[in-house]
DNA sequence: ACGATCAATAACCGTTCGGTTATTGATCGT
DNA sequence: ACGATCAATAACCGAACGGTTATTGATCGT
């Protein structure tokens, strides 16, 4: 789980790669060429970022034709909230609240 | 909140800091050398990540004498549980949706 | 007063990172 | 069949990163 969280950590780390998964997850699936669009980097750029993304497990990718939709995985970032929980008594009750969601979307 | 989020995920990415984190929030105030000695890193190395967790508002330093006790201020998660949890309302909706559906469905 | 200790800073080094442009490979529309 | 489009890869570049050793500054014990 260690590593998970290093991971998943270094992933979100990056302003223009946590936009990028911010998005996925307000709007669902999205091509390559809509991502570009509105993040302010090169086409290589973004294919570059989600490579990394779905390195970390927080993004997959369905190939269609030429074009490839991705969409956020969610449950990737369950290390994140163990870490958390594990290490901030302060916000328990919080972080209760949110392994629960986790857990059910686990399914 | 968008750069505090960012510091804070930044700051956190790194194996060797977030251990150093870590520790300070399992033993509480430590001085810098009783931290060397688990770290396996250099002392500057040690004192260089602490600044930079200081930066983030991770953790205070508190000089007593030639030694400088430091601790974590668990305070200063509060950008990354936000960030998870706008995530997570985000994820609730769905479910909801999902489930209103799977209700109607039924019928 | 002086040597030892603690922590921060300086100076440096190799690697990784995030970005670019150019190119390739595959698939679509006509 | 062919030009256009979409996405991934290659090759490269400067900056930032994480580490080191050496040094400095301050404080402690004797």
């Amino acid at each position: 789980m260690q590593v998970r969280a290093d991971i998943v950590f270094k992933s979100l780390s990056d302003p223009t790669r946590r936009a990028l998964f911010e998005r996925l997850c307000r709007e669902g699936e999205l091509t390559v060429w809509e991502l570009t669009d509105a993040a302010r980097v090169s086409q290589p750029a973004v294919s570059k970022h989600l490579g990394q993304l779905k390195s970390a497990g927080l993004v997959r990718g369905r190939r269609q034709g030429r074009e490839t939709h991705y969409s956020a995985e969610t449950k990737a970032l369950k290390p994140l909230v163990d870490w958390l929980g594990f290490y901030a008594a302060f916000w328990r009750e919080k972080f209760d609240a949110l392994e629960n969601l986790l857990n059910r979307m686990d399914q």
